[in-house]
DNA sequence: TATGAATGAGACTTCATTCAT
DNA sequence: GATGAATGAAGTCTCATTCAT
């Protein structure tokens, strides 16, 4: 009975508006997006974002503690499925990279946005976000646990390389309108690169082709 | 004898512009970065910016570009010295988390801003961020040629795995005003990441502790 | 009732900026008017220009073809009870000096903000004015078809010279704040200068004194 | 030895500048017109034109005042070689239409921006345009002591209205860039509508072709 | 005299936010 | 709750004018 289409309210104009902010954000960037544009797009009056968002920058930061807290949970359920380090790992790489190709548009905001907003925002704390780098080092800990993992490995180090990898291949897919990443590979190559390295020894144990 | 107070500033007053915007980009970011508060910074009259740049965004432009050929002629040099690849992997990785303590504001104003410009400059075409990649294809390269790296090695996503690890190192180092990390040591680590994975089995050349 | 204060000013807003526009213009002249001030003396905010006005240029062509065009309808339904080219070109000059007095600011800004128009302007063209002229021409035409006027009369200039007649004067009147003409006066002069030239034969059908 | 070419300054610096102005002033008006762009214009300096002139309010009132009296002083001249008003009449209103292929860019400054210098130079009397009017009103005067014109003729009115027509006349043949009009036919028409009025009664002493 | 780099006041315009309906 | 016309603060940029050389 709720969810009305677009016009005519409903309990998902809330929804609405984060789903507009996330694609004008993505598409301008924060400071070039204009609130009425979002309306707009939301179809909904200007006043209206108002009443369920305290003002602009609330709602970049609402955009990213929603959406990073389903993308959060999300990725732990998939990991959890991983049987140890290296598989979690790999399904954490896959899932980062197909993010990319269901939400292109969040995943843009919070490449380009998350950073930005460090400079004028001083007193947020991306919260979900560290979520999300937890979700790593909880992997890498796993690792050392296991054995599978160096012992000396800088936690705090590897898991910001771990994400800043993926990160820039994503914005790098994101920015070449001509797609030349092949997400897919693209995950693999990454994978590869963090489990064996960048040397050609290859003793890992689960086969390549 | 140089550099004058109030009028005829001297042939410095260029620079001086370029590294207020520095500071001042780098602390608030572009958007909340005013150009008044450049110019007070530089200590020029405001309409003197406009003297040397053709308006704010020329002025950012101008200093990506002039500054990272500083970066990019640097970092050239600098692993050139390096015998083979792994130890310029090592000399490029150590020698951009050194810009982190020298050049602070740059580096921010390169991670965050080059970032945000993609969005509301489309047409830029970030030459020569693009040429500093190239410094890292080229290592790679050669390490495939060497046979160091494994033949099958995809350049394109590796180099921007390097780059997006040590960038996103550099955010956290940055932000993180406490400094918890010591540029040092992380580069020792992502060097040892990329040259060896994440794996125990170290079979690598190079001792290390 | 209508015609609140402060806020919803009621419709008339864009009416009440367009005299504004019309009173500011003609005290000072396009360039030297403020948009700020038209804004004060229209009883608005300053962004509230913007909401009916593309920009500063905007609101001056707007009042141009806006009102001339009312001029036109208006002169145009006078110019029609004339009998005949003589009266009805004696109708026409009446009704411009008329204007002079009841419509000061328009027909200053028309002088003076026209003709500065075409410098600053290029592409604009005065279609409302073009058509005052060709009122003009249709009381000339008529006379040469009636036979009162000569038939090699030259229409293109003889148009121009009636309105630039009318022009002069109608500055002069508004510049000399003293108020020296009396407008009806100048326009029996005027009339009785085209109708009959400046010499003294005087064999016109009309009876003047 | 005065008065050197482009460069090298000379005591003809002074007139290169008006030279510029009247160009500029012609083509843009007077406040789309630089200060720096006339100064290039003419060769020299922007500080320099402040040597010569006070401002560039005063630039445009020099311009007036000394182009001005040289037009004047050659009507006067020319005028004073016709015979009886009539032939007077003639000989102002074709030179007035010959300045027009002389000195466009003058023609155009005065028409433009004498109008609108009324609005933002209050105290500014144009001494010399009233002058040049004056030359008008002896012409009108003398047709009236001759006989030749109206007695009743008011001279005020007639003088602007025979300004005002050959200034219209030269505003269209201006921002026509056509050229749709042959001054010197113009003129003549100017002449005989003047002279005999609009009506065909002609028992003017004179004879047209 | 001549120069032209530097100045800085101030205008136009945008747009986040409010609030009467 | 929802609207959207209105607000007005504030920023970018221009350009007449100055003055050290």
């Amino acid at each position: 009975m709720a969810q009305r289409g677009t016009r005519g309210g409903g309990p998902a104009k809330r929804e609405r508006i984060l789903r507009a902010a996330i694609k004008i954000f993505s598409q301008k960037g924060f400071f070039s997006s204009k609130v009425s544009e979002i309306a707009r797009s939301a179809g909904v009056a200007d006043g209206t974002i108002y009443l369920y968002f305290k003002n602009k920058d609330d709602l970049l930061i609402s955009l990213f503690e929603e959406k990073m807290a389903e993308v959060v949970a999300d990725v732990r359920e998939q990991v959890a499925a991983g049987d140890g380090a290296l598989p979690r790992l790999r399904i954490f790489i896959e899932n980062h990279m197909n993010l990319l190709v269901r939400e292109a548009g969040l995943i843009e905001v919070l490449q380009v946005e998350l950073r930005q907003s460090n400079k004028f925002m001083k007193e947020y704390v991306p919260v979900k976000f560290l979520e999300y780098l937890e979700v790593i080092s909880e992997i890498l800990e796993l690792g050392k646990r296991e054995g599978t993992f160096r012992q000396e490995l800088n936690v705090t180090v590897a898991r910001r390389a771990v994400f800043g990898a993926l990160d820039e291949i994503a914005l790098a897919y994101v920015l070449s309108r001509k797609r030349k990443y092949n997400p897919a590979d693209a995950a693999t190559e990454i994978y590869r690169i963090f489990a064996e390295g960048l040397c050609g020894t290859g003793q890992n144990r689960e086969g390549w082709t």
